[in-house]
DNA sequence: AAAACTTACGAAAAGGTTTTCGGAAACTTA
DNA sequence: TAAGTTTCCGAAAACCTTTTCGTAAGTTTT
């Protein structure tokens, strides 16, 4: 089975390529009688036009490129939901890559991404990353580029961002105003701008509520994940850190393993410590206790940062300037039963 | 910045396009001297070919697409992660779209996916399809096509899949071993295909070990999500159905739903009742208590999936006869703290 | 020295669409 | 009726790569 072309089309109806295209596309200069042929014609033969030869000669692909660091996260699916849906609204398809935290990986993809010709490119950058030359070249080339979630700022592109520093002051004020004293904070590395920011957030509250920051109180969890929230808790724990009485940690998966631990030593969650998390994971609401959290609204983050990128390419297609933007997207503290 | 051609470096080398393209390619009528020359300078200027006059050239685009039900799903993400991971690998990058559950809207979908004329097509059936012309449409047209997880029995193409029946029955067979007698089945709707197969796996079991098949036991959760399993279990307690002393539910999602429930009513489990859930989401090791569930090695899935997908895109290119396969994925009871 | 090969390159077509431009025919105006 | 306008259509180029086929020059064989 072959597909229909407009040559065919012509020559069924002994007229030109041209005015086939044309009456498909409803110009002015073809006959009412002429159009109706074509489009008769067209649609019983299911004519669709070909999108390689489309793309050729506009340079277009109808396509956009995503790269996450993971495809298996609450956070990173709930975006592309968005990201997908709202492209399909568009007329877009969507190709997602996974860095999958590797930051020569990545480089690789943004090269293939190009090569393809992708008319957009949206990423969440890997933690490792540091040089941003090949993003840089990205911008050079006219692509339209739209960072989120991990982001670099000195890049000259658009962002969308939610205010890590905020969010995670607010949750620690909370802590403050609730009576917890001994907070300590299980932090990610310090590489994502997120992830500093949300230390910052801690020291701040910490300051502006008098009490005086404590590194001893202050564990690593580089990837982030349930095991390193386990061993963290472990850790302080039989450090006989008695008198912390609240844990907030970088991410729920984190606490998740925070609570499992604490659960499993029989120390009673919120009354001996408490547990905060961040991101508000689906999971984070079914756990016992259920979890303290911050809402990162994903879906909306990738809504907006859907909305950024076909805002530029349309720019771009008309020839206009564009100004990058940075969309802040707002968070929310979600109580539940660990605080 | 415009992308370099291989007229630029003909006219720049003196020499025909035609040479400039055998000699990127390896032809041995070019001489090595001019190879190198070509070579030499093509990288300088960072040259790759136009993917949208390959495709038109070549009637490929190195692009597959995948549809299914829902992106946010842990089940369906680790299968997209390896997905895209082998796809990678073999030069393809993915295009995704999400059906939604929404029968028609995956039907123009996969004509979104004909028309941008993508090598290939996985799919994971929406619930509610029945008609299958537009599938078969896929086939006629000779595009290679691989149904995973939610399938459909009739359609002739290659098929990954569980065995569900027998997933369930090993379910059920290990909870009357341990000693459980009422068995209660939160089943889901029947339409996919596992569904039913759940469902026949179970009541299978309960023969097979000489307990009648009592379809009071049996309540109905169409969309398998928390809600139902917490609705139908409190429906179930409310029934005063007292005798009863596992739940086996068509889900994990569902199942954590009912240890929610159960837990608020200070139920114990598993001493009063015993909760089994299926496709061993990552929620279900981290709850209290952990839950015992199938584990359907959902990235072994997509691993299997894209392997049949190339294979039969490979025997397309070969012009050769292709095949199809139908692979059964194997999977495991993950026993845990809920029986 | 003529015949038979080999080597190395280029012309050209094909893949399908889009859009500009030119021109013939039909029509309107003075 | 001549000049000016519309109306409608088609030729052709452009987008870029790939591959077949032809051919000139050079090399080897009789």
């Amino acid at each position: 089975m072959k597909k229909t072309t407009l040559k065919e089309i012509a020559e069924t109806l002994g007229i030109s390529i041209s005015t086939v295209s044309k009456a498909l596309k409803n110009y002015p200069d073809v006959s009412a009688k002429t159009k109706k042929r074509v489009i008769d014609l067209a649609e019983s033969l299911q004519f669709t036009p070909n999108t390689f030869a489309q793309s050729l000669r506009s340079n277009e692909s109808k396509t956009i490129g995503v790269i996450i660091p993971s495809m298996v996260h609450y956070y990173f699916s709930s975006i592309l939901d968005a990201i997908i849906k709202e492209s399909e609204k568009n007329g877009y398809m969507v190709i997602i890559l996974q860095s999958n935290e590797d930051h020569e990986l990545e480089k690789k993809q943004i090269n293939l991404l190009l090569n393809k010709g992708v008319d957009g490119i949206l990423i969440s950058l890997a933690n490792g990353t540091k040089d941003f030359q090949y993003l840089q070249k990205v911008i050079d080339y006219g692509i339209p580029l739209v960072l989120f979630d991990k982001i670099n700022k000195l890049l000259k592109c658009s962002k969308v961002i939610i205010n890590d520093i905020k969010a995670s002051y607010d949750v620690v004020t909370y802590l403050i105003n609730k009576g917890y004293k001994r907070i300590a904070y299980f932090r990610g590395d310090l590489n994502p701008q997120n992830s500093i920011d949300r230390f910052l957030g801690y020291k701040k509250a910490l300051e502006d509520n008098g009490i005086k920051y404590d590194s001893s109180l202050v564990y690593l969890s580089p990837i982030a994940n349930f095991d390193e929230g386990y061993a963290n808790a472990k850790k302080l724990i039989e450090e006989d850190k008695i008198d912390v009485d609240a844990i907030y940690t970088i991410t729920d998966l984190t606490a998740i393993g925070v609570i499992n631990y604490l659960n499993e030593k029989n120390i009673k969650i919120p009354d001996e410590i408490a547990v905060f998390g961040f991101s508000n994971w689906f999971m984070s609401s079914v756990i016992t206790p259920t979890l303290s959290s911050v809402e990162q609204n994903a879906y909306r983050t990738g809504e907006k940062s859907v909305e950024l990128l076909f805002k530029e390419i349309d720019s771009k297609q008309k020839g206009e300037p564009f100004k990058h933007e940075t969309i802040t997207i707002d968070t929310e503290l979600v109580i539940r039963n660990s605080t």
